[in-house]
DNA sequence: TCCTTAGTGTGATAAATATCACTTGATAAT
DNA sequence: ATTATCAAGTGATATTTATCACACTAAGGA
């Protein structure tokens, strides 16, 4: 289970045997099915997940109660709400199950304890930070530029694997689209 | 010229004097006037700049010609186009000053030898690279959750310093609605 | 001083998108 | 087998926003 994470890291920094281990006792794994909670809003936020099979959703909730998803998480990615964890406050959103999902969690000690005892990893998570937000401003861009189609096609170019996993009024809602608006734009 | 810089590394990481000095040899400094560009689309991207006074915009152009803010940065902020200047390829966005502009330079090279050479500045740029990360993302929020005019009141509350600053015409680039759409939502 | 340009506001109209209401097909639960 | 539930499509209409056209003001350059 935790070889997936060793490629992960490996495209980034190379590690030796010893070094992975010291990294695999940070991380405790956890099964998850559809429809459960990692994250709740309200509640603290222990973790950080990376993901080794599924899906997720990361969801904002209005004052009126109206949902939209911040953004999907599938295998090899890094989720979790990065506000709450690293200023170790209260969730500000949710991240729930849109499959069943297997992920190692790490603590937000564990994560300083392992940037501070290896910098290879801190090296390893600027690098995942610098270019998560890179995919941020990519898609402010896209929203700059484009109008609700082009968009919906930007997003089946980008992750054509995403949208055979995830209902459309999911995507309507990552969109930013009624999913009534979305259903039209197809042909 | 460099305290600033000190100032706003301290704010998250402590620095001997021996620290800073060498943290100092990375930089150069440099000044532009209003409408120069510190980087031009298709260019190569040689640094990454920390703005001491001044003010530039960040600017998307799409293929009919249309441009848009992806961001501002003013005193105190860190800018550049990030994908070009991390995989070292030539630039997609420009950087243009909208005042005159007091800027420190730190080309890539330097960004890797200061992070090799001080761990704390590795740190630094962690935390800096998490938090610009978790701003682009509550930008998305503020998309995926509200309309134009509430868009712009929020523009107002998180940045009321900007607004006086740039002429209405760029706010309505950065927040995507068209100049006139801007202009009516105001009383 | 005169002229140009940038910034802004506003009316008229078109286009994009949201909302509400209803239907259908597929799947899951009992 | 029957009933709920979810996902998806579609028509009618309302709302939001873009686009085009024009006017006005202030600031800067020749």
């Amino acid at each position: 289970m935790h070889d997936k994470l060793r490629e992960h890291i490996e495209k980034i920094v190379p590690l030796s045997d010893d070094e992975f281990a010291f990294v695999c006792t940070h991380f405790t794994p956890k099964k998850f099915k559809k429809h459960q909670f990692l994250i709740q809003e309200g509640e603290a936020v222990k973790y950080s997940y990376f993901i080794i099979t599924g899906l997720l959703k990361l969801v904002h909730t209005d004052e009126t109660g109206k949902q939209r998803i911040v953004s999907f998480a599938m295998e090899d990615w890094w989720e979790s709400d990065y506000y709450a964890f690293y200023t170790q406050t209260l969730a500000t959103m949710s991240l729930e199950c849109v499959e069943n999902t297997e992920v190692l969690c790490l603590s937000f000690e564990d994560y300083r304890k392992l940037c501070d005892g290896l910098q290879k990893m801190e090296r390893f998570f600027l690098e995942k930070s610098n270019f998560g937000f890179i995919a941020s401003q990519r898609r402010i861009i896209s929203w700059l530029t484009s109008n609700a189609k082009e968009r919906y096609e930007q997003l089946l170019k980008q992750y054509p694997a995403l949208i055979q996993r995830v209902p459309k009024s999911l995507l309507a809602s990552y969109l930013g689209v009624s999913r009534e608006t979305l259903s039209r734009l197809s042909p």
